[in-house]
This record gives structure tokens, C-alpha cells and sequence, in this order.
DNA sequence: CGGAATGTTGAGGTTACTCAAAATAAGTGG
DNA sequence: CCACTTATTTTGAGTAACCTCAACATTCCG
């Protein structure tokens, strides 16, 4: 028997990419396809859990993500990347790239994009949008592990991927798949597997949101955005059970 | 008496600038430096503590930073800001640039800015460069506040600043200039200020590094270095009191 | 069917938070 | 330079959120 056969089709010629619309090319008009094309240095598969050691890639099909490890063995996932991201480490630095689900990529030779990049200036802003959306995504994260609790890291970090994937229309208003297990939102948000399932149960429990089978149920948006956006002030009591009851 | 003469003096043209060897601008040729100034709007000056509303301005001199507002009155600092940064933010975000000294600025136009990228794209590679060094540094910081302890993340953020102070020459290996409240280290590190006071403490109790009148002193690099890299495993007990021993 | 990975639940401990107050330092007007 | 006010730093006591450890249940997959 042949290896299992991939569950995400090859992408076909650059000109017909489905992903091209959302990734890094997608302001290069139609007559400079071949340019693309000719930064392609290889199509690739990566199989779940894999780790992917090309340093400059632009995802087609599955996800994958980036990670940090500590040398008590335990890792911060510092974005997660959906078809259509350029994804791009150095080899020697103390990042990884892992594929999340099975993946398959176009690896882009650093040389020559950046020499496309070098005379097209268009080219070249549409990598430093890229990079800006990045920034702005990790700002928000930021401010989730510094100054949300569990439920709202958790609300937030689940409103954040829905938006992306529906931005490329994988995903509607009110759940998407999401192949993600409890240990990968606890690495991304900074809290343990057992607390993360816990706070998971209390979306669960009171009809928020549900996760399960590799997909994200949004059952109460309004209440998952206020969770989401600060713990006490904007949500009037949305949740029954935010913790125990306060004292005073 | 005329207001409080400015303590930083204000830049002369771009030419003699003596940021521009570490700004935006670096890699634009000397005889195109009228570009440079042409993209310039105003020259700034703000007060410490005054919010910034100009969207796009090369930091001349002095400090700033840009926070996020939580509705409970809180804040979450994003980033620091050294002279020679390019500071953006979307007037109409949630995002809000404060001078954090005494501070003077060149207000840059953002529409000659981006035609000027559009037609250079060594400028708008250098552009990315920097928004690229801002990812790796929130990067840093996300993996801090998600997986280090307060006298890592204090650890680590101190030297990331005298770092960075360092590359422009303003600071030795041993310390430098750190015009910080503790109240922002807090808001940056995601920790009360009353945790940052007794983790300055430790480090200060143990000749590691002081922080006082605006100043950080390296007393012990290789242990800070060791507690910010992480927690436990890199530091063989360079510190003897981490917090009370463990019962085990 | 059996093993491994993942998810769930409980008990107890630790870090960091909150609240409160005192001690310093930094400004300000006289 | 001093009296006064205000901002910042420091210390302490009690508490809450989250962690660790340890089982156990469930799903996944060969």
C-alpha cells in the first residue's frame, strides 16, 4: 500500500493558486505570474507534527505553526499560520516551525524573492503589510497574557483565528474548523493544559463556544467578545460563573 | 521665563542628522537626503507623559512608548520606543504613543512616505527590516509573559533595552540610561507594580542589577543573563534566594 | 483489541495580586 | 532654602488565580 495519500490536493501553477488572492503575491498583476513562479523552489508536504526546516515558505493547505522552546522543555507558540501565510525563520535561531495539521507549501528561494522584492517596490509593501498584520496580531496577544485572565486569553485567541480564517472565507460567522488541541492553546496562551480545559469547560457549560472534533462552535458571540475584550467591565454578567463569587 | 528649555536639542536637516544612521533612512544615499526631508511634515516636540497623535514620526530624541487600554483603567505596554524608531499607530486604533521623557520628533507625511517606498524599494525593504525587528522583539516578549516568572521577564526586558541602547551607543555593557517608572515596567511585564518593586529588590540584593534615578547598572551580567534566559535549567544557583526552596 | 494520545477532574501548593499604609523622592510656590 | 503637595517606591498581610501532581475517562489509530 502506498503512503497514505494527503488529504490537501498539490497546489497546481501559481496562476490558478487559490491561496494567491490572500498571500504575499497578491498584488502582482496577472502578466507576472512566471516572476512568482520563479522564486518556487520546491512544492512540499509535512505531515502533522512535523517540523518544517525551510526557512522561507508560503503555506498552501493545512496549518502550522511557530514555536519557542525553554530548556525546562516546555514551548511558548508565538503565531499559528494558515494557508496563504508567508511563513519565515532563521535557521540558527531559537525558533521552530511545526506543522499542525498535514500541510503543503511552497518553498521560496530567499535570494530571489528578495530580488523580486528589490525592483518591485509593490512586492515589497505587500511583505511589510504582511508584517505589519503580524505585529498587530502579536500586540493583541501581548496584551492578552499581560493583562487578561484564562477565559478572556482563551476567548480572544479563539475570536482571532475565527476572524482569520473567515477573512479567507474557511470559517463563518459562527464556528470553523479549528484543529487544534488543548496543549497548543495552552503553549500559545501561557497557561497550563489542565486550566485551559477548564476554562474550555466553562464556555462549554454556559453555551459560549464549543471545541471538539477539530471545530470551533461559537454559540454566543456577543458573550465570547465580551469575554474576550475584558474580563469585568464591558460584559454585564454575560456568564453566570466567572469564578467564585467575590466576597465584598 | 520662556517655558522650560527642552532638554534635547532639536534636529538640524536630515544630512548631519545623528539618528538617521540607525532610522528608516539609513540606506538612502546621500544625494537623495532631499527626499528624506521632503517626506518630513513638522518638527515636534513632547512634554513626558503627553500623548503623541501624529500616526507616523521618526523619534529624534528622548523616550516614548505605545500602551493599550484595558476598560477596567489598566494598561498593556506594547513596545518601547529609542530615538532613530519609526513609531506608527492608526489614529482611530486602540492604540495610544505617550512620551515617556522629554521627547522631539520629525512628523513624517504618510502619503509621501508611502510614494516614496513605492518608487524605492531599498526604503521600503528597510522598512520591513524594521517591522521585522519589532516581531522578533514581541516575540520575545510574548514568550516572557507567557512562560518566564517575574524575575525572568524583569530579567529579560532589561537587558533587551540596554541592548538596544547599547547598538546606538548610548549605553556601556554595564548599564546605561533607563528613564522607567516602575509602574511601566509593570504595565510591560504584565505584573503589579508591587511584584516589580520586590523583584528590583532581589536583583538589587543580590548585586545582580540596580535600577535608580533613571539609570541601570549591570553589577552582574552573566546572572541576569542566566535569569532571564529562563527560570531554572541554564543558571547553576547564581542566585541564591529564587523565590523560597523547594519542599523536595 | 490494545496502546498511546488527549481530555477531564480533584486536591493541594505557589506565584503574583489586592489592599493598605509608611517611607522617600520629586516638584512647586513662597 | 523651606513648607507643602504630589508622585513614586517600599513593606506587610491576606487572597485569588493558576500551577503541579495524580488519577481516571475518553478518543484515536494501527
Amino acid at each position: 500500500m502506498p503512503p497514505k495519500p494527503s488529504l490537501t490536493p498539490l497546489p497546481g501553477s501559481c496562476a490558478t493558486c487559490g491561496v494567491r488572492p490572500h498571500d504575499l503575491f497578491r498584488a502582482v498583476p496577472a502578466e507576472q505570474i512566471d516572476k512568482v513562479a520563479a522564486t518556487r523552489a520546491a512544492v512540499r508536504l509535512a505531515r502533522a507534527g512535523q517540523p518544517i526546516h525551510d526557512t522561507v515558505f508560503s503555506l498552501f493547505a493545512g496549518w502550522a505553526f511557530t514555536w519557542r522552546a525553554t530548556p525546562e522543555g516546555r514551548r511558548q507558540i508565538l503565531d499559528f499560520h494558515l494557508p496563504g501565510d508567508l511563513v519565515e525563520h532563521d535557521e540558527a535561531g531559537e525558533e521552530t516551525v511545526t506543522a499542525l495539521t498535514d500541510a503543503s507549501f511552497c518553498v521560496l528561494s530567499r535570494e530571489r524573492l528578495c530580488a523580486f522584492m528589490g525592483r518591485d517596490a509593490c512586492l515589497a509593501m505587500s511583505y511589510a503589510e504582511g508584517l505589519s498584520e503580524d505585529r498587530a496580531r502579536l500586540r493583541e496577544r501581548l496584551t492578552s497574557l499581560g493583562r487578561r485572565d484564562a477565559l478572556g486569553r482563551l476567548a480572544h485567541l479563539l475570536l482571532e483565528l475565527q476572524g482569520r480564517l473567515a477573512k479567507r472565507g474557511t470559517a463563518s460567522g459562527d464556528g470553523g474548523p479549528l484543529p487544534l488541541r488543548q496543549a497548543h492553546l495552552a503553549d500559545a496562551l501561557g497557561l497550563s493544559v489542565e486550566h485551559v480545559n477548564r476554562a474550555l469547560a466553562q464556555l462549554r457549560r454556559n453555551r459560549v463556544a464549543l471545541l471538539r472534533k477539530g471545530r470551533l462552535e461559537i454559540l454566543d458571540r456577543a458573550a465570547l467578545g465580551a469575554l474576550a475584550d475584558w474580563p469585568d467591565a464591558p460584559a454585564p454578567a454575560l456568564l453566570a460563573t466567572r469564578g467564585r463569587a467575590r466576597p465584598g
